[in-house]
DNA sequence: GCAAAAGTGTTATTATTACACCCATGC
DNA sequence: GCATGGGTGTAATAATAACACTTTTGC
């Protein structure tokens, strides 16, 4: 009940997004987990790296906003885009900050068109030093990411439209830290009705290996009852 | 970017919280789902149903909102409190509101010591005419409860200290909306690390059925980085 | 005894896992 | 040919589900 601060500065409300994209090494390295970070250019923890975000705007949904924010950063839309959850202890900040924080996926192949000032793309595995708890809310969009990859199609959503087989279980064993049986794992993919096999053929290296198409019958994930917005290519 | 309204006006953060509690019939009627509402006695809706909530104190964290909230229409403490979901979008409210919704769960056994003024509980399968966005929360609060009893030990929050299998089998019977077969159950729970037997018995209807206790080092939900906050029993 | 819930046993089905093996290509 | 990843087959194991059956109480 006390209120020590002028009104319009007592409680702001922001919006961050941990955005998620894939980037493979140069010749047949495993592909990795990358974010983009924003370096601080002013006073709370300047110079140090942060999730990308800004304030909501008055006139702006939520959801909204997280896009403005994945605009300003990587120029693209998400292939997915769902809300992680709300930070608003009143430590977390030197003033009092209300982070809606949002994750996203962007599809690979076109990941690195934007390299603009201040803004970089870091390996999950490997993160700089952090401003506020954005440490701690990486940690927790990585923690949702590998456990929807475990019940949903959400890997799916970091490669680009036409894909092998082996291409989409190496965003697995990247997403999650370990290998897994190239049997098994097509057997699973191909009986969850996903898939949409093509009669290309991905060429160069050995045995040719089929080129798959996603499913946009099926929804990345099940959020239930909130309302499912417009993505990219979906 | 266009701010047409005063400062403190502009943009209000709100916390409200859906409250699961059980409701059992007299006899052997099976238990259902409640949860309590409030009703309005403001402009905006006056007169309908609304969840418990309130502004966001400056000097208050989300989850002390929550249970704020919560003790003051309970005067309980919650076994599970969890976030729900941030609601923000623009025409939600006739003025800027973003919420900051919580659920939790309070046990059955103490729940219907609070007769407020303008509060009541509601069967969760006939609710009545709900004020802003609330019907809408509410169903999204009961498709996270639906889920989350499926892969966690949720439902024990539900119950009193001891309890029988067969009054644990129709917690899930109530959220999950099915009959569940008492043999696969009962094998289920006993494998699952989470129940303590006791000597004693519940006697009064037929053979006499053991009662059991939650195992307190098992946390009810897996809740990842997430920072785990004190509980009541917990 | 009888009804009803507590509790145990058994089997079929399905999903998961491990791993042997064949296939098709570049070199 | 041969190395390598693409792709198929198979068997062991574990989780799920359906349901018959025995046990113990109140009446």
């Amino acid at each position: 009940m006390t209120r020590t601060r002028t009104p319009g500065d007592a409680l702001r409300v922001a919006v961050s997004t941990v955005i998620f994209s894939l980037r493979r090494g140069v010749d047949g390295e495993r592909p990795r987990v990358v974010l983009p970070l924003v370096r601080r250019t002013r006073d709370p923890y300047e110079g140090l790296w942060a999730l990308p975000g800004g304030w909501l705007d008055e006139d702006e949904n939520l959801e909204e906003a997280a896009s403005r924010t994945l605009a300003e950063t990587t120029t693209l839309a998400p292939s997915y885009l769902e809300q992680l959850y709300a930070f608003g202890d009143v430590d977390r900040s030197p003033s009092r900050v209300v982070s809606i924080v949002y994750w996203a996926l962007v599809r690979e192949d076109v990941s690195l068109g934007s390299e603009q000032h201040n803004v970089a793309w870091f390996d999950t595995e490997n993160l700089p030093a952090l401003a506020f708890d954005h440490a701690h809310i990486i940690d927790y969009a990585l923690w949702r990411l590998r456990n929807k990859v475990g019940y949903s199609r959400i890997a799916h959503g970091l490669l680009p439209e036409a894909f092998t087989l082996a291409e989409l279980r190496e965003v697995y064993e990247a997403i999650l830290g370990r290998r897994l049986d190239p049997a098994n794992f097509r057997r699973q993919v191909e009986n969850s009705d996903t898939l949409i096999p093509t009669d290309e053929f991905r060429t160069g290296s050995h045995r040719p290996a089929r080129l798959y198409h996603y499913n946009h019958e099926v929804e990345l994930a099940d959020r239930g009852p909130l309302p499912q917005r417009r993505t990219a290519k979906d």
